[in-house]
RNA sequence: GGGGGUGUAGCUCAGUUGGUUAGAGCGAUCGCCUGUCACGCGAUAGGUCGCGGGUUCGAGUCCCGUCACUCCCGCCA
């Protein structure tokens, strides 16, 4: 028998009635009677209430125990009487009488409580992680999280995908994200990269003949943290497959999603066919290529109204004239709405750095619609009947208006969508809504330096005849390139790849990147494609995010065990931290600090 | 790199138009209490009001700077 425990804290019932026991655990909370005491022991499994009544000659030692202190308690199972049973405790129906304890691991003053649902400052928490896992909450969800990946390995594995190691020490690439960079003690002066994502190896691997690839696997980028967002690292579930079509990488996606999704979440999966969308419809329809398609407002393009002479609003008509464009969201039912209601979504528009939006009320008076608000008067009567043609739109709803370039316009749209529709809550929060977006452009111009570069996956195969490819106009070459987006989040990028190298060299130098530098930054694929390269593809959807989803949290950092803040350290383990002389003596680095 | 929010006891927070000795709950320490499950009751300790400077007779409160945490933009093929 093992001496700490013969039971876990959540296991104990009316079945061990009477049974001599030991638990052990950390107290959890405590309740002195004075003469009596109760006791909540805790474990991973959950809370057992033991009691022990002054005529234990151990009472008043353990009275003075500290919350939060190990002990393993020796006692007898008792069935609780009706009043006294706790009906929110799996072991509620039972309570350990303690024979005697003893103290496993004694603790100094907490500098956070365990046993609380207050929160906590982001600060306290990272630096005493392994008190804020104690709490039940984030606990279940590293749990969870333990679940999630399991589960996901064993789907894989039924649909005979092998799981393949790759290296963590690799080379720099010159696409993509910024690299972290790990100094070579052999090859002084050169350094290894942290992989940004196991691409290139994926693509061996198919190369190699393995057919069916998959990974849980951990992915370094040196960016800014956000909400969803961990700085430094993060895991995705990559996966790649040969001879395949885009088509056969979705059927095994959402397989493995709606399977997933409907073993760990109650929430209803609204398509369980996803809805493909393609890059540009999105844009248009919804402002942005990851759309929460459980938001049902939908953007429309009202440039033309602007022409009409019917319509004076000069303003707007100016800047059609001059080539900007007007795209437009209906606010369902906002009649009765106040005027606070649309100026502070004027206002917020203007801080998120738009020139806001123009908007009024259609209203049917007298069998005729006219617009009421600011701008309503600029419109006629047969105005605001083709713009709610155009929209959709019926009496009482409110159109939003925003006018000027094609991005802006679809940036702040995008946003307003969201907003209007928490605002006016119509966003169902128990549902998952998934969505596929395809036909992604191959390349785009970059703003800065009015280049063509590649807008997402160099790697990623053109659609249509690769033969007749037109590399005059690379900007209208489209990619078997997608993205698997739910309720809003990018859970991922996929793409069928270019497997031919001779087309790869073509695309690159569209780029900006000749033969020889292709050689150069790319030589371990480049090399391999040209050795009998089979038609392959994957995608590599995103761990972290798809655990927020399932678990309903915000922030990444409640899904991960140990994760750094905001400025990329670790407030437990002091990392990043300074080194030794002697160790970058050994790597021939010197430190050059900046005054 | 830029913008917003927060910073007061170990923890979570309150603190009025600037005004005596900065408060509460939880936790800690001590005492009372035999059926609680957020047990109850009483007492005690615990504060550089993030830090620095300024305005003022007087600053937790107003101003300037700075640091930390966080959210967002940039960035993230």
């Amino acid at each position: 028998m093992n001496k700490y425990r013969t039971h876990t804290c959540g296991e104990l019932s009316k079945n061990n009635k009477n049974e001599r026991v030991l638990l052990s655990g950390w107290i959890n909370k405590k309740r002195d009677h004075g003469n009596l005491l109760f006791i909540d022991l805790r474990d991973n499994y959950g809370l057992t209430q033991c009691v022990v009544d002054n005529k234990n000659k151990n009472f008043k030692e353990l009275e003075k125990l500290q919350l939060e202190t190990v002990i393993k308690i020796d006692g007898k199972v008792l069935e609780r009487e009706d009043q006294t049973i706790n009906k929110d405790l799996s072991t509620g129906e039972i309570e350990v009488s303690i024979i005697s304890y003893e103290v496993l691991g004694k603790t100094k003053e907490l500098p956070l409580p365990v046993f609380s649902d207050q929160e906590y400052s982001e600060e306290i928490r990272l630096k005493y992680r392994f008190l804020d896992l104690r709490r039940k909450q984030i606990h279940n969800n590293i749990n969870l999280r333990s679940k999630v990946i399991s589960f996901i390995r064993k789907e894989m594995e039924s649909m005979n995908f092998y799981e393949f190691q790759t290296p963590i020490l690799t080379s720099s690439s010159p696409e993509g994200a910024r690299d972290f960079l790990v100094p070579s003690r052999l090859n002084p002066g050169k350094f290894y990269a942290l992989p940004q994502a196991p691409q290139q190896f994926k693509q061996l691997i198919m190369i190699s003949g393995f057919d069916k690839y998959f990974q849980i696997a951990p992915c370094f980028r040196d960016e800014d943290a956000r909400a969803d967002r961990s700085p430094g690292e993060f895991y995705q579930l990559d996966i790649e497959m040969s001879f395949v079509e885009q088509e056969d990488i979705f059927k095994v996606v959402e397989k493995l999603f709606i399977k997933l999704f409907k073993e760990f979440s109650n929430k209803k999966i609204l398509n369980t066919k996803f809805p493909k969308i393609k890059y540009e419809e999105s844009l248009l329809k919804f402002g942005t290529d990851k759309p929460d398609l459980r938001n049902p407002l939908i953007i429309k393009d009202i440039s033309d109204i602007f022409s009409r002479d019917d319509v004076k609003f000069d303003l707007f008509k100016k800047l059609t004239k001059q080539g900007k464009i007007v795209r437009s969201i209906i606010a369902p039912g906002t009649r009765d709405k106040p005027r606070s209601f649309f100026d502070n979504i004027d206002k917020w528009a203007k801080d998120e750095g738009s020139n806001g939006l123009a908007y009024f009320t259609f209203l049917k008076e007298g069998g005729k619609i006219s617009g009421k608000g600011p701008v309503g008067k600029f419109f006629s009567n047969e105005a605001c009947e083709e713009l709610m043609k155009i929209c959709e739109a019926k009496d009482g709803d409110s159109i939003f208006m925003s006018c000027g370039e094609k991005k802006d316009v679809e940036n702040i749209l995008s946003l307003a969508r969201k907003k209007i529709a928490e605002d006016l809550n119509l966003i169902s929060e128990d549902a998952f809504a998934f969505c596929w977006i395809v036909d992604y452009p191959m390349f785009e111009l970059d703003e800065k330096t009015n280049k063509i570069k590649f807008s997402h996956n160099p790697f990623s195969m053109p659609q249509g005849d690769t033969e007749k490819l037109d590399l005059s106009r690379p900007l209208n070459i489209k990619a078997y390139q997608y993205d698997i987006v739910c309720n809003g989040i990018e859970l991922s990028s996929g793409a069928i790849r270019n497997h031919k190298p001779d087309l790869m060299y073509k695309l690159f130098d569209l780029a900006g990147y000749n033969k020889k530098q292709v050689d150069e930054k790319f030589s371990g694929m480049i090399n391999a494609l040209s050795y009998g390269a089979p038609p392959h593809g994957g995608i590599a959807p995103g761990i972290d995010r798809l655990v927020m989803l399932i678990a309903n949290e915000k922030n990444i950092r409640e899904i991960t065990m140990f994760p750094m803040n905001q400025n990329a350290q670790d407030l437990m383990m002091n990392a990043p931290s300074e080194i030794d002389d002697h160790q970058l003596k050994e790597l021939k680095l010197s430190i050059n600090k900046k005054k």
